[in-house]
DNA sequence: TGTGGATCTTGTT
DNA sequence: AACAAGATCCACA
């Protein structure tokens, strides 16, 4: 699937686990990120999408992230990625919230029990963070694991999934 | 604890 | 077509 021409809408706007980025076509979340450098990922994201139509609207970004992350809303989706990583992130839109799965749990749910290493990298590969759950996957052996943004907004994630605001 | 091999997908060349 | 690099796991020391 390709969205090369297609009207893409951007804003910033603050979360829970800092500043963030949000992203979507059509009412549908195209991406979510974390990050410190505003200008940076603004780069990554002019050349994820070039070719689009980049169209800035603050004001709805922080609109959306009162549903996500306020209101905890369930927001439709629009995801571009091969076979194998649209059927991880089903897979983690499954695990319940406040629970942990592991990359091997993942590896076998999508029937394919030896491919753990590549179930990590397409979990990182995740555009939508926190809608796709991705911070809930961690290591068999109770560990962390890694995370894009760093692990300690993974930490936060599940910290706040529990409850436990600090 | 830590190291090495197994295993699979992806991006790059 | 080949290769290197992963948000891993398991065995074994």
């Amino acid at each position: 699937m390709s969205m090369a021409g297609i009207e893409i809408s951007y804003g910033f706007a603050k979360s829970p686990f800092g500043h963030c980025f949000i992203a979507w076509i059509d009412n549908k979340i195209c991406q979510l990120s974390f990050f410190d450098n505003d200008e940076y990922e603004m780069e990554l994201f002019a050349e994820k999408f070039k070719g689009n139509k980049l169209i800035q609207n603050d004001r709805k970004a922080v609109d959306f992230a009162q549903q996500i992350f306020e209101k905890n809303d369930r927001l439709h989706l629009q995801l571009d990625g091969t076979e194998f990583q649209q059927k991880v992130w089903d897979a983690l839109l499954e695990i319940p919230a406040n629970t942990t799965t592991t990359y091997a749990d993942i590896a076998k749910k999508i029937g394919k029990p030896k491919a753990v290493r590549a179930v990590g990298t397409a979990v990182g590969a995740n555009p939508v963070a926190y809608l796709i759950p991705c911070h809930r996957v961690i290591r068999t052996d109770g560990t962390l694991g890694g995370y894009r943004w760093g692990l300690e907004v993974k930490k936060r994630m599940l910290d706040f999934e529990k409850g436990i605001i600090p």
